[in-house]
DNA sequence: AAACTTATGGAACAATCGTTCAAGTAGTTG
DNA sequence: CAACTACTTGAACGATTGTTCCATAAGTTT
C-alpha cells in the first residue's frame, strides 16, 4: 500500500469537509478554490490537484452530505417515536441550522444536474425500503411534510422547538384517528 | 407626472423579470450585472444604476417573486379540489420546473437574510389567513407537504404528475377518514 | 431658451476568479 | 542508489467580476 495516497485521500477528504463548512458559512456561491483552500488549510492549487474542477468539488460534497444524511434520516425515521423525530427536527433547524440550510443548497444544484438526483433523494428510497409502509399514499406524505417543515423551518421568524413540533410529527405518523399502523409489518 | 421616472419604472421591472429568466436558466449563481444586462437588453451599467448593489437585484427579484407567488398558491389552496391542486403543482414541476427551481433558490436566499424572511414566507401566512383552518395542525402538515412534494418533485427521476399527485392531495385535505372538515366556515 | 433633473451608456479600474505550469519534495519500487 | 510515482506549491495567465466615473442625451420646469 502507498502511504503517499493514504494521506491524498485523507487531504481530498479534508477539502471536502472544509467545502461544507464554507457552504455552511456563506453558501454555495462562497466556494472558490481559494475559499476552501484556506479554510482546509492548503495551498490555492490543492483543490485542483484533487478535484478536476470546481463543479467536481460541489459534486463530491453534495454526495458525501447525501451519505450522511441517510444515515442521520433513516434510524430516526425508522425508529423514532414522534417526540424523538419532533426534536431531531428542531435540531436541525437550530443548533444545526447551518448545517440544513447548507444540505438544501446543494440539494436544489441535484435540481440542475440530472446525474446528481439519484444521490439527493437516496435517502426518500431508503426510507420507503426501510420502513416497507402499510399506506404509501400516507407515508409519501409524511415524508414530504418533513422537508417542507424544515425549508420552512429555515425561513421562520424564530425556528420550531421540539414542543411545537411534536404535536405535528403525531398527526403525521398516528393520523387523525389513530387507526393506521404506519408500518405494514407487526 | 415626470414621464422620465415613469419609464425608468418600467425599465427596473423589465431589470428584475431578466434576471428571474437568469436564474430560471442558470440559476442564482449565474446572476451578475452583465448576464441580467445582457438577458434585459440593456447596457452594462443600468443595472446599477438602478440597483445599488447585485444583492439589491436579488432582492428585488425575491420580492417581486413572493408576491406572484402568493397570488398564484392563495386561490388554489383556498378554493380548489384536490384535483385542480394536484394539477397545480404537477404544473409547477413539469412546465413551470425552471421557475419553481427559481422560486427555492431565492427561497433559500431568504434563509440568509433575515430581512427577506418575511417574504419568503409571507404565502404561509397569507394561506392561514385566507383558509382559516379548523384544525391548524393537520392544516400546516398541508402546507408542509406542499413544499416538500414540490422540492422534492424537482429531484425525481421523471417528476411526479397530476395522477400520481392526485390521491396523496386527497389525503392532505380530507385526512384518511374524510370526517374532518378542512375550514371552520361552511 | 435657460436651468435643472433624470436617464443613458461606454470606458476603465482594481479585485477576484478558475485554471495552468513548472519546479520541487517526499515516498515507493527496482 | 537510481528510476519512478505521487504529492506540493508559488507564480502567473487570461477572463470575468462589481463598481466607479464622466460625458452626453432626453425630458421637465421656470
Amino acid at each position: 500500500m502507498d502511504g503517499r495516497k493514504a494521506r491524498g485521500e485523507k487531504k481530498r477528504r479534508a477539502i471536502v469537509e472544509a467545502t461544507l463548512r464554507v457552504i455552511e458559512r456563506d453558501g454555495v456561491s462562497g466556494v472558490t478554490h481559494r475559499s476552501v483552500a484556506r479554510e482546509a488549510g492548503v495551498p490555492t492549487t490543492a483543490p485542483t490537484y484533487y478535484f478536476a474542477s470546481l463543479d467536481d468539488l460541489l459534486i463530491a460534497t453534495l454526495l458525501w452530505v447525501a451519505e450522511e444524511l441517510c444515515d442521520d434520516m433513516l434510524d430516526i425515521i425508522a425508529r423514532g417515536t414522534a417526540r424523538e423525530i419532533a426534536s431531531s427536527l428542531a435540531r436541525a433547524v437550530n443548533e444545526n441550522r447551518a448545517r440544513t440550510l447548507a444540505e438544501y443548497e446543494l440539494y436544489l444544484l441535484a435540481g440542475r444536474r440530472p446525474e446528481l438526483k439519484a444521490a439527493a433523494r437516496r435517502w426518500l428510497d431508503l426510507a420507503v425500503e426501510v420502513v416497507r409502509p402499510a399506506d404509501p399514499v400516507a407515508f409519501r406524505v409524511f415524508l414530504a411534510a418533513i422537508d417542507g417543515l424544515l425549508i420552512q423551518g429555515l425561513i421562520a421568524d424564530v425556528a420550531p422547538d421540539e414542543d411545537e413540533l411534536e404535536p405535528i410529527v403525531s398527526f403525521l405518523i398516528c393520523g387523525r384517528d389513530d387507526s393506521t399502523p404506519r408500518t405494514s409489518e407487526q
